[in-house]
DNA sequence: CCCAAAAACTTGACCAGGACAAATGTTTCG
DNA sequence: CGAAACATTTGTCCTGGTCAAGTTTTTGGG
């Protein structure tokens, strides 16, 4: 097999891969997106959508619906009279356009509104309650990854979470170091071995009143994470940054930088020090404009490759 | 608040949780769902139900596909004729019931069918190699996750398989004894230090040729692990064995204690060796049923929770 | 063996959701 | 001012699908 087949049949979908996801896909839309969607009283799923967004606007024209969701006017038209003759809208002419009309939900169309949310709200949370919390987190998580795999723009709006590591946290922290820097570094396990055993020396001489970690979540999925240590009485160290793909460029890895110096600097730590290695540039760039410096600097051979081991510190 | 307010609050699904759901169904449906419908031919999709039917079976009577596809009998005998005219199926009175005729697709009517799938398939394909091939990994393995938690029945008959581990693998191992020993027993995160340091032994002293650890999985997805670790020349200790919770009652836990069993006797130990907890009552009843027995017993403080320690050996 | 009930289709009637185009009044812009 | 564009309404048609009433054949009980 030549390079360049190689290169692609790592670059393209194996057919297995391709079958998981079409099973998964009818799967989905059989017992879930089935499941919550219609049982809804007698609207149709367009109709819904157009009493929604109703709902969420101030008096929009209907043109304005037409377009955004991509409706027939002919059809919105006819749609927008049964509200009328419902009772849940209301039109007024628009002052500046004659052949407009503004658009309103009564108090009986938010009703209903609020009464057909309830009802979808209802079927979601009865799927969910079938399974146990940890359960639930996981299905959230892994929702959580799909969507963010498959548009990763929407990501870029959800908040970030910053809080305490617990349990098996620490196993993600040893998973993600390994996952991260095998794929994009190329590094071996033994790095993988090296970061389990700082975790383990953490865990087994945390001291809490001098010590601390973040885990960074999106919706409940870990996305990176920090650690301060007590490296003497004066000196605390920083360890362990790891941000996953999604998490990166928006600024999170700085946050937790700065969280970890305004530890250190409360906890009234002299000097915070960390070692990395000369390329991971972005988390370098985040060092150098937190004010810290580097003073040391040498090659390493390990994990796979040939690295440059630096040491940067910060006087608090 | 009350100790049954607690638990209720535990067990039922928070608000946040039901949204996020909802938020995920919405996209999904959106964007998956009918990014990879309806692009297809002028077909419905119950014309492609009742093809790709077609397709799968000998042949079949109207009545049976009415039966398993939930089709109006009448709507179907349409869809039919349609089929029919378009030189697709054939029909052949039953020898056993002139009621009924038997269906058949023709040459051309497979070729339709599989020009469909192809289709679909290539629009998954199109979706999945927009993909990295570690996310495409990420991706599918996140649905399964959601597919086995919603749909535990059909998790039975998928293949389960064993591979020695890899990058990421040991995290994941120390992630998962947190979450398990965590949630189903309470054990604190001493536990999981416990278990990183384990691991990063395992690592800085791994023995190609006299030591092996087992990966199970599930289309991609980790569901279990073991490992056999050299403790003299002619002990092997059994470690870390570990199942989730979906990978149980499948005899996935002694399927894993036989390989190693058979590794140490290829290895040419003569004992293996265990330590484990009197209240785990499935590994027990593995370790029982492969003819280890007990040798040693005592009282453990640790973790949170008071145990009782246990040690088990087989001779080779 | 007969007959009523049931099964296997087929057909006609009807409905909802929705697309499309023409009609009407209004606004915009050159 | 007139033509083109816009907002809305209305008429027409299509698709996907349900329902009920046929026709023919089979089954099962008396």
């Amino acid at each position: 097999m030549s390079a360049m087949n190689a290169s692609v049949l790592a670059r393209l979908a194996t057919a297995n891969e391709v079958k998981s996801l079409r099973g998964f896909n009818r799967f989905y839309a059989r017992r879930v997106v089935g499941a919550l969607s219609p049982a809804n009283c007698k609207l149709s799923s367009t109709e819904v959508r157009v009493l929604d967004e109703l709902a969420h606007r101030k008096h929009p024209a209907a043109s304005e619906l037409a377009r955004d969701l991509a409706l027939d006017a002919g059809y919105l038209s006819r749609i927008l009279r049964r509200f009328q003759v419902q009772g849940w809208v209301e039109r007024k002419a628009s002052l500046t356009d004659a052949r407009q009309s503004l658009l309103e939900l009564t108090e009986n169309g938010h009703r209903a509104c609020v009464a057909l949310q309830q009802e979808s709200h209802d079927e979601a949370a009865s799927l969910l309650n079938d399974l146990s919390a940890p359960d639930r987190a996981r299905l959230l998580a892994a929702m959580n990854t799909i969507h963010s795999l498959l548009e990763p723009s929407a990501d870029q709006n959800r908040t970030i979470v910053l809080r305490e590591p617990r349990t098996a946290d620490m196993g993600w922290v040893v998973m993600q170091h390994g996952e991260i820097y095998g794929n994009e570094y190329g590094f071996n396990w033994e790095f993988e071995g090296l970061v389990a055993e700082i975790v383990a020396g953490y865990i087994r001489n945390f001291r809490p009143a001098r010590e601390k970690g973040w885990i960074a979540e999106v919706d409940g999925e870990r996305v990176g994470c920090i650690f301060v240590v007590q490296k003497s009485t004066t000196v605390a160290q920083l360890r362990l940054l790891i941000l996953t793909a999604r998490a990166r460029g928006r600024g999170l890895g700085a946050r937790l930088v700065d969280e970890c110096i305004a530890f250190a600097r409360a906890k009234q730590y002299r000097k915070l020090v960390l070692a990395t290695q000369s390329h991971l540039l972005a988390a370098r760039a985040i060092y150098l404009s937190r004010g810290f410096s580097l003073t040391q600097s040498k090659p390493l051979q390990g994990y796979g490759k040939e690295l440059v081991a630096e040491t940067w510190e910060l006087r608090l």
